[in-house]
DNA sequence: CGATTCAATCGTAAATATACGATGAGAATT
DNA sequence: AATTCTCATCGTATATTTACGATTGAATCG
């Protein structure tokens, strides 16, 4: 995605900037829908839900996996995936902080 | 960033992408949240808020503009930018929704 | 009119993202 | 031991993002 001068930001911009990223691409939207509706992990038949190739499943749960969202617990022959709470809460609270602030409408007058 | 298949999306769930996407860049974050605080429209002065070479941040400006969450406004021989309020009430809402979900501690058992 | 100022756009380089087929690793089943 | 199943990873093609300098366009100011 080019370079990204992380350095000249704050952790929490970056943070923030990280965690809308998991929202950032609509299979990783659909992925997080389907955890959230099926109330408990759910494993490989993710594959099934998403118009995607395995691998490419594979590829959005690691970036998931990465940003904290999600992690994934081995339980041969499959692995299941849930939503990390302590992260959900945490993007809940920057998502809700920002969206406390109210507009002020008039603007550019 | 590759292809992005969004035919097989939902518009719903293509919309949330791009809404976060918004945000989905510490650049990005800096200049809503300076519009923010600033409660007004501000103009040219973001780059100098903004670590970055002005063609660099225009172009995050015409991101921001083309989803639609920021409007500019040309006030001769400046231009006002400011956050689209009801493109902001959506965007509350849309993320609102998603993260009013409470999810399941008890998982993968 | 000429100079200046602000901001958009052009052109470009480099890094990432997206997607997929193919292959590999690990465990259970036959 | 061979097969099967599930999922991660590799390799790769293509598109997009990020960033910047340079240029252009529009408008004000001297």
């Amino acid at each position: 995605m080019g370079v990204t001068k992380t350095q000249v930001f704050t952790d929490k911009q970056n943070r923030i900037a990280d965690l809308a990223k998991a929202l950032a691409h609509p299979a990783r939207v659909a992925i997080i829908q389907h955890l959230l509706k099926e109330k408990s992990c759910v494993c490989g038949d993710l594959v099934e839900v998403l118009p995607l190739a395995q691998a490419t499943v594979s590829q959005h749960l690691k970036e998931l996996k990465q940003i904290g969202i999600l992690h994934g617990e081995i339980n041969p022959p499959r692995v299941c995936y849930c939503i990390n709470e302590t992260v959900w809460q945490e993007a809940k609270a920057i998502f809700g902080e920002i969206f406390e602030s109210d507009v002020e409408v008039a603007c550019c007058n």
